[in-house]
DNA sequence: TTGAAAGCGCTAACAT
DNA sequence: ATGTTAGCGCTTTCAA
């Protein structure tokens, strides 16, 4: 009810404590000690006061008090991106969940900036960091990122991947490779012969996993593809557009299917389609990863593989607070959906 | 490259000033302190120290000394919505680009979590607080959030509202009634007569002042519509859907036009019409509000009012750095972008 | 149980 | 220009 009209600084513990006429140690210890140890009648006036003066403990001296945080820090590509969106999104709500505070940073995309991201939430002290993304293959920068991961951990934090397994840390690992050759067999049954990957970027990981995974899908399908070219491009909805139109440049055999490796690539391809006169679907079956929420609707609808990924962002969070001894991996499944953007042609 | 095995306390400052052989103070100089007014030799060994001891500075323990921090609070409704995801990506990438560190709390469009949160986020001192989303119209909770941000404000605290104009804050507010009102008039030249707002939750704000737009824009057009209802639901692709149904179920002509208040729930409400048989922008018109990016390639092509939506959250980065003394408000236009969901007819 | 006091890592007077 | 030192708000021994 009361209105501050007059700048005041926050009231501190010390404000509270004389207001309550005890000490400074049992303020603090109603306020926040773990075991409770203070007389009622003491508890009780604290309480009051605190109340009456709008006390709100400062997190950033009690981290520095304590020695450690509740801070988690996250780090994403591109929180524009539905992909990641819906994995912050997870993780978000696991942490506050937890009481826990959410930082973030966005790297957009370049694994050098996601280096000096690590660096900079370091300076936060947080109990945690949680990078989602995509590793790439680069010796060099993974060594950097690396380094910088195992520094924080040495220091008593903990890291947790959302990507794919293989570097020293905490992982949550969605299975790309299971989950698109999956997609290829069905496919494949489905009577497509003229597949095309639209790869992505060549060296991201998910890009490769997705795009290997697909390829050998359609040979254990007893199609081995020759043929089955890659297009590399952006992984972006651009990236799919434009990789569609070199494929459409080209001379030779229309593709009967195109697989885009993440959904947002997909819509991009589709629209690209549409521009050289061409409806997805029926001239050109259309494939995506992820199965995007915001993109569920599309017409026709998109031919995906969902992955759990809000899960994946809670998952991430049980393992910064378990803290388990071992890195440990946690795999998530992946599950064909196949919709209309490509009918069985048979 | 140094390897670290064991576990140990993150170098402090201290550690810092010891190895280059000279007092916290230079130490802190050098490696914060604004005007430079330290000898090159000493800054020299000081910068080897640290880089060789992988000196991070603490920011909580210089919150704390400083008695400021270089932390933002975010408070969106749900990061998985790429309205919100937009405009929080605008507010990170400013914030960092600023040297500002970002805190992010998702409300789950609940505004009795949202006043928590708000509380949960002072804890940490933040120098700004941007709450984003629609107001409601509830007196009570409106009350009790201003309360909570006054008592921010009066802390010395900085309040960014991307939302409605009206409350006593700097807040940047997006043209939505403008914006609504010049498709509603676009819509009427082009020939609909028998328009239907998909109005969204009666008391959010924003759902108000799109459906007003609209309605008022129409009767500017000289077309006032007695017909024109307005039907409730969620803000949400569900909503959008679910309304639609009832609308479809609904005895008497059926609309030519339906103008949801945003997006996600025009979206929502084309997948309603395509599972009762009808093509949205063939049999039913359709039109949105915001032009989400990840939307802008479904088919046919949504008709929509552009929103800044990026460019909202610079901005609110902005005002927060600026720290007005009077509390300004900053108005982003709207415009009209006409696609295929909604063809001439005539 | 309670309180006094010594830190936590850092900054900012204040001397030198 | 550099160093000393008293805090910042809070926690946590250690006595009482």
């Amino acid at each position: 009810m009361a209105r501050e009209d007059t700048r005041r600084p926050p009231a501190t513990l010390h404000d509270v404590a004389r207001e309550a006429g005890v000490s400074l140690a049992t303020a603090s210890r109603t306020l926040n000690g773990s075991t409770r140890k203070v007389n009622d009648e003491y508890r009780a006036r604290v309480l009051t006061a605190a109340e009456a003066l709008g006390y709100v403990p400062n997190l950033q001296a009690q981290a520095v008090a304590r020695g450690r945080t509740t801070t988690v820090g996250i780090i994403v590509a591109d929180i524009t991106d539905p992909y990641f969106s819906q994995i912050a999104g997870g993780i978000i709500t696991a942490t506050d969940a937890e009481g826990l505070v959410a930082t973030i940073g966005v790297s957009g995309r370049d694994p050098e900036r996601e280096v000096r991201l690590v660096s900079a939430l370091r300076a936060q002290r947080p109990s945690g960091i949680v990078l989602v993304g995509s590793r790439v293959a680069d010796a060099e920068l993974t060594s950097r990122l690396t380094s910088q991961l195992r520094d924080f951990e040495a220091e008593g934090g903990h890291v947790v991947l959302v990507s794919q397994a293989g570097l020293p840390f905490d992982t949550i690992a969605f299975d790309n490779i299971e989950g698109a050759g999956a997609l290829a067999r069905r496919l494949a049954d489905a009577g497509y012969r003229r597949a095309v990957v639209l790869a992505g970027p060549e060296e991201l990981l998910t890009s490769r996993e997705r795009t290997q995974g697909f390829i050998e899908g359609y040979a254990a399908a007893g199609h081995p593809s020759p043929s089955l070219e890659a297009v590399h491009s952006a992984f972006t909805r651009d990236g799919g557009y434009e990789a569609m139109g070199r494929l459409l440049d080209q001379d030779g055999e229309r593709p009967d299917l195109v697989f885009a490796v993440n959904d947002v690539m997909a819509v991009g391809a589709m629209a690209r389609l549409r521009d050289a006169g061409l409806e997805p679907g029926r001239d050109v079956a259309v494939a995506g990863f992820d199965d995007i929420e915001t993109l569920r609707d599309v017409s026709p609808g998109l031919t995906t593989v969902r992955l759990p990924l809000e899960q994946g962002g809670t998952t991430a969070v049980e393992l910064l607070v378990r803290r388990a001894a071992a890195p440990s991996l946690v795999r998530l499944p992946a599950e064909v959906v196949v919709r209309a953007s490509t009918p069985a042609l048979r």
